[in-house]
DNA sequence: TTTTGAGTTGTTCGA
DNA sequence: GTCGAACAACTCAAA
C-alpha cells in the first residue's frame, strides 16, 4: 500500500490556487487544520471568521471526496506524530510569516526530516516571498515605491493553479493524534453572542470570497481610483478577511483582475494593484522583523514617552471621542468586525497623534476586533501612522477629524449609519457638533455631553502637543 | 564612493 | 475662496 501524504492548511484555507493540495492529487490524503494558540492566537473577530471558514472548507473538501480533520494543540508536536501514525510519505503546507510561525514551521520541517518524512512547504499568500523581493545586495526594502516597482520588474508570478477535480480520503491512523470537533474549538462566542452584526456583513469561506471579489470587479473597481476613500460609498473590495485567512490567493485576484479590465480601468486596476504590494510589503517588514507588533521599527522611537490614558482609550474603543468620524469608524469595527480604510488612519492618527496613546494598544485593539487582523498588515499600518514604521508619514502629518470628515463624508452619510443620536443633525454641523447653534442642535436631539460626547480633546490643542512631543525625537 | 532625487493617504497660515 | 509654502531633516535606492 503507497504511503499517504498529509496537507496540512494553515492561512490558506480554499482549494483554488492551493499548491499543497495540488501537490498531493491523485494520492491517498489527510487534510488537516492545527488549531495553534502558541503563536499569535487570534482575536475575537478573527476566531468568529475562523470558525465560519473551516466550517466551509470542510464542506468543500467532503464534496470534492476527501475528509477534512481538525487537530488542536502545537503543531511541531502533532503533525510530526500524525506523520509518524500515518506513515506518511509527505506533508505539504502552505508557509505563515508571523515571528513565531517562521520558528514553529522551522521546527517541524527538521522533525519530519529527522523521521524520514519529506516536509515541503509552499508560498500560498503572497504574489512572491519576502525574499525574492530585495535590493541588489540583498538587503530588504525600507521604502514602499523601489520595494513595488522591484517587484514589479521581476519575472511574471506563476499562474493560479486549478483547484483539484477530486480528493481522495486516506483512513485517519489509529494511534494518530486525537481529532477534535470544530464546536470543541470554541470559536463561536456565546454568552453573549455579539457575532450578529459579523454574520450580516460576512460570507466567510471561499465561495464567499470569490463571490466578493465577481461583486467588486463588476461594481466597484471602474470608480476605484476616486472612490476608495468615501467610507459612505461602497467602493473597496472588502476582500481583506478572505486574503487574511487565504480563502483567495492574491494571485488569483490578479490574474482575474488582468482578465476582467478593460483599458478604462486600466488606472483603477492598477491603484487595486498598488494595495495589495502594500500587503506584500507589509509581509516582507514582517519577515525582516518579527517583532514588528511590539517593537518600533525605528529604534528612535523606543523612548517616545506615550501617555497612559486609559479613559482616553476606553472612550476611542467605544466610539465615544466626541468627534464624529473618528466613532463612526470605531462603532463600525465594532459592530462589523471591518473598518474602510481611511477611517482606519483617522481612528489610528486619533489614538496616538490627538492623545498620544502607544500605537501597540491600538494595535492589539484592531487585533481583537478586525476580522481581517493580519500579522504583517496591523503592525505595519499602525507603525505607519505613528511614524515609527517603514516609509512612515511624516510626523506633522496628523489628520484632522471635522476637515477628513467634510471631505471623505461630506453628506455624513458615513456618520450618521454609525452614529444614530447625530442622525438628525444637519450635514453641515454634522462632523463638528459642538460648533452648531444650540437651536440646532435642539432640533436634531443632541445634547452635547448627554446625547452624544462633547470632544474628549479639543484639535487645535492635541495637534500642538502632538507636533511638540515628535519634534523632540529628531533633536 | 559619491551624488542626487525622491519619499501613500495632511494641515495650517498668510498672502 | 484659492494658492503656495512651511512644517525637519533624514534616509533610501539607484545612477
Amino acid at each position: 500500500m503507497t504511503r499517504p501524504v498529509i496537507v496540512w492548511f494553515g492561512d490558506d484555507l480554499r482549494l483554488d490556487d492551493h499548491a499543497p493540495l495540488a501537490a498531493a492529487e491523485g494520492r491517498a490524503g489527510l487534510y488537516v487544520y492545527v488549531h495553534d494558540e502558541s503563536a499569535r492566537a487570534l482575536g475575537g473577530a478573527a476566531q468568529w471568521w475562523l470558525n465560519r471558514s473551516l466550517a466551509a472548507l470542510g464542506q468543500a473538501i467532503a464534496a470534492k471526496g476527501g475528509r477534512f480533520d481538525i487537530l488542536s494543540g502545537r503543531a511541531e508536536s502533532l503533525i510530526p506524530a500524525l506523520a509518524r501514525a500515518a506513515g506518511a510519505s509527505h506533508v505539504f503546507w502552505g508557509r505563515r510569516y508571523g515571528g513565531a510561525w517562521v520558528e514553529k514551521l522551522k521546527g517541524v520541517k527538521a522533525t519530519l526530516a529527522l523521521e524520514g518524512v519529506a516536509p515541503k512547504s509552499f508560498n500560498t499568500r503572497l504574489l512572491r516571498e519576502p525574499w525574492e523581493v530585495v535590493g541588489e545586495s540583498g538587503q530588504p526594502y525600507k521604502v514602499f515605491t523601489p520595494f513595488w516597482r522591484r517587484h514589479r520588474g521581476l519575472a511574471p508570478t506563476p499562474p493560479p493553479l486549478p483547484a483539484p477535480t477530486r480528493l481522495v480520503a486516506a483512513p485517519w491512523p489509529a494511534d494518530a493524534p486525537a481529532r477534535v470537533s470544530l464546536a470543541a474549538l470554541g470559536l463561536q462566542p456565546t454568552k453573549p453572542d455579539w457575532s450578529g452584526g459579523l454574520a450580516q456583513a460576512w460570507k466567510p469561506g471561499e465561495a464567499g470570497a470569490q463571490a466578493r471579489l465577481t461583486e467588486f470587479l463588476d461594481a466597484a473597481l471602474p470608480n476605484y481610483a476616486d472612490e476608495r476613500d468615501r467610507p459612505d460609498r461602497p467602493s473597496t473590495s472588502r476582500l481583506s478577511p478572505h486574503l487574511r485567512f487565504g480563502e483567495i490567493s492574491p494571485r488569483r485576484i490578479v490574474a482575474t483582475l488582468e482578465s476582467a479590465h478593460d483599458s478604462a480601468n486600466a488606472r483603477a486596476a492598477e491603484k487595486f494593484l498598488t494595495e495589495l504590494g502594500w500587503r506584500e510589503f507589509a509581509y516582507s517588514l514582517l519577515y525582516a522583523s518579527p517583532d514588528l507588533a511590539t517593537r518600533a521599527w525605528q529604534p528612535k522611537f523606543a523612548s517616545f514617552a506615550f501617555r497612559a490614558d486609559q479613559t482616553g482609550f476606553l472612550a476611542w474603543t467605544k466610539g465615544k471621542t466626541g468627534y464624529p468620524l473618528v466613532d463612526a469608524g470605531m462603532r463600525e469595527l465594532w459592530s462589523t468586525g471591518f473598518l474602510h480604510n481611511r477611517v482606519r488612519m483617522i481612528a489610528a492618527s486619533f489614538l496616538i497623534k490627538h492623545l498620544l496613546i502607544d500605537w501597540r494598544q491600538g494595535e492589539a485593539w484592531f487585533w481583537d476586533t478586525l476580522c481581517d487582523a493580519d500579522e504583517a498588515n496591523n503592525p505595519a499600518s499602525w507603525q505607519w501612522v505613528a511614524g515609527s514604521g517603514a516609509d512612515a508619514a511624516p510626523y506633522f502629518r496628523i489628520f484632522n477629524p471635522v476637515l477628513q470628515g467634510e471631505k471623505f463624508d461630506p453628506e455624513g452619510i458615513y456618520v450618521r449609519r454609525w452614529v444614530p443620536e447625530l442622525a438628525r443633525l444637519d450635514s453641515r454641523w454634522i462632523h463638528a457638533p459642538w460648533r452648531a447653534p444650540k437651536s440646532v442642535l435642539a432640533d436634531a436631539g443632541v445634547t452635547l455631553d448627554r446625547t452624544y460626547p462633547a470632544p474628549i480633546v479639543d484639535h487645535d490643542f492635541a495637534r500642538r502637543r502632538a507636533l511638540d512631543a515628535l519634534a523632540s525625537l529628531s533633536a
